[in-house]
DNA sequence: CTGTTAGCGCGTTCAA
DNA sequence: TTGAACGCGCTAACAG
């Protein structure tokens, strides 16, 4: 079995636990001779020293959580892999939480991290979450937490987002000056701050072009069928729109799939953009113009930040608030 | 703080430590009234058993850990997805790593996990592993592990796997049907098992059409640029295939890439059929058939099989090989 | 340089 | 029905 412990390399070496413990963490005040001893047998026996001991006695469990809405979605994908990249590094490990876009499912798994199983945690919120009652806890007890994409503005706790404001507005603007009058903006429903600062710079572009009375928002949600369903109606109105930017890569994915059934054709009837970070919308028909997240460096700045807080480093004002700009990637269903 | 522990809450009800314990936990030999006051209390002061501490006492962690070569891939996501609902739904906690395809990696990943750190494991192999000495370790100790989807054929471990033979006979056969004459079969290089069965059953299907001289395998690997260029060599050759069968997503994705670069006609000069779990292959250009595993509900399986053996349910033989038949769905990108 | 001792917080004896 | 005491395996303070 795993009884590989101190107690039994002490024995088989004639040292005390002591000695072993110190030989392996590489002590000053033990005989080289005695560490070399010491770390050959440890390596014959493939001796691991067992986790929950250390961490309760250190109160470190050099383990991170991260806490996210979905996995099947490449943004939230390429936020592990980035987390998962600086965690292996650190000798961290990393326990995932989905909460399915559930405000209760997410407030159950944060009680469950209150008590020292992890050093720190990152969250990117449910868009059910309208309150942050379940994190203030988190705040007063000063437990390390950051929050990436889907922040909770108001918090103290470190965030780390994209301009969603300014790329909305040149997403917006990108299909105006493509030749759209009527732009419809499909919102992810809930009052998360990336919805509202999306929304916000898709106003404000209609704005600029005086186009301020025209604006089309329509919530969706996380089902399919009922988000085909708005869009069908949508684009059947007597008053369709010419272009639609849609907040999230599953509403795109919805449109293409009632313009495809209704033969709408894109660009010429409708133009289309939308965030997303899958690289495959490069072979879509045609090919989907999207705002591209940097989703693998947010995952990392996220983890960073969070060890830094770990660390006791104290964090500058201007890491408190990290904005990472994302980029827009023209294809075929914006060309004018 | 974090201290509000057992030691708290007695001091607090002027009770013994064991007896908050003890009512907490429901024993019977507590007075309901007892129970009532303790838990009334950690209630309100939300006290949350130290982990370390519990999972050090009982050697018991309750915690899984899913051990894949990337998350960037639906299929894994998926996985993900389905081991997550079943561990949340047993209250346990789930550990992700990440091997980036790289024997190594895995190795290290695998000793850090060999001291109680967690219950048991799944795992899906990369493809340089070509031993299984990391595992066997597993195996003689007696640590709960499952294979999914990439197994370890000749181990003892449980083993959730597809009818990768089968299926993928029947995609080359769909392609013979819908006309093709030499067909190409994009392999994932390394001695994954599935590999080798999925080769296996691109032969069958050619040697059944009397096609046995005609096997055209490439081996592609995790590098997109090297796969378009070996895609691009073998589309320009002398004698190009009709019909390219990839054995994972991101080749048919490299395949696409390239033919959309040379102006190759799919279906018309090349059918292209590929193992794919993401939704927005029918939106492509053209529309992909794919091969899908039903990722979701293997990665239940391997975590319904693994939870069995940790609460040491004998497994019945018919739960050490579990397949799961893939299905396959015709699109334009094969229409004869 | 090495050994002895004392907890970390919990669950589980054994006693009362 | 409750309490006192022990130990899971490890690290750290204190001796020598």
């Amino acid at each position: 079995m795993d009884n590989v412990n101190l107690k039994k390399l002490a024995k088989e070496l004639n040292l005390a636990i002591s000695t072993v413990s110190r030989a392996l963490r590489d002590s000053h005040e033990i005989s080289q001779e005695t560490k070399d001893r010491v770390k050959a047998l440890a390596e014959k026996l493939g001796f691991q020293p067992n986790p929950h001991a250390s961490s309760l006695r250190q109160s470190k469990s050099k383990t991170i959580a991260v806490v996210i809405p979905e996995i099947q979605n490449n943004f939230f994908a390429q936020i592990m892999n980035g987390v998962e990249d600086v965690a292996q590094q650190k000798g961290y490990h990393v326990l995932i939480y989905l909460t399915h876009e559930d405000y209760k499912r997410e407030k159950g798994i944060l009680d469950l991290l209150r008590n020292g199983r992890v050093d720190g945690l990152m969250i990117s919120v449910s868009n059910t979450t309208d309150n942050f009652e379940h994190l203030q806890a988190y705040c007063k007890a000063g437990i390390p937490f950051v929050f990436f994409d889907r922040v909770g503005e108001l918090m103290e706790a470190p965030q780390i987002m994209t301009d969603d404001a300014e790329a909305s507005c040149k997403a917006t603007d990108h299909l105006l000056k493509a030749g759209c009058k009527r732009i419809a903006f499909l919102s992810l429903s809930g009052n998360l701050s990336i919805s509202i600062r999306r929304q916000s710079g898709y106003k404000k572009a209609l704005a600029k072009y005086g186009l301020g009375q025209h604006e089309l928002i329509v919530e969706c949600g996380p089902e399919d069928e009922s988000n085909r369903q708005k869009i069908r109606e949508l684009l059947e109105s007597n008053k369709p729109p010419d272009g639609i930017f849609a907040a999230i890569e599953k509403f795109a994915v919805n449109t293409y799939e009632v313009c495809h059934a209704l033969k709408i054709k894109i660009p010429e009837k409708l133009k289309v953009i939308s965030y997303s970070n899958m690289a495959a919308v490069a072979l879509f028909d045609p090919p989907l113009s999207t705002i591209v997240q940097p989703a693998y460096e947010m995952g990392k700045q996220a983890a960073d930040t969070l060890f830094k807080i770990i660390e006791k480093k104290s964090l500058l004002p201007a890491e408190k608030k990290i904005v990472i700009p994302s980029c827009i990637k023209e294809r075929r269903s914006t060309r004018g």
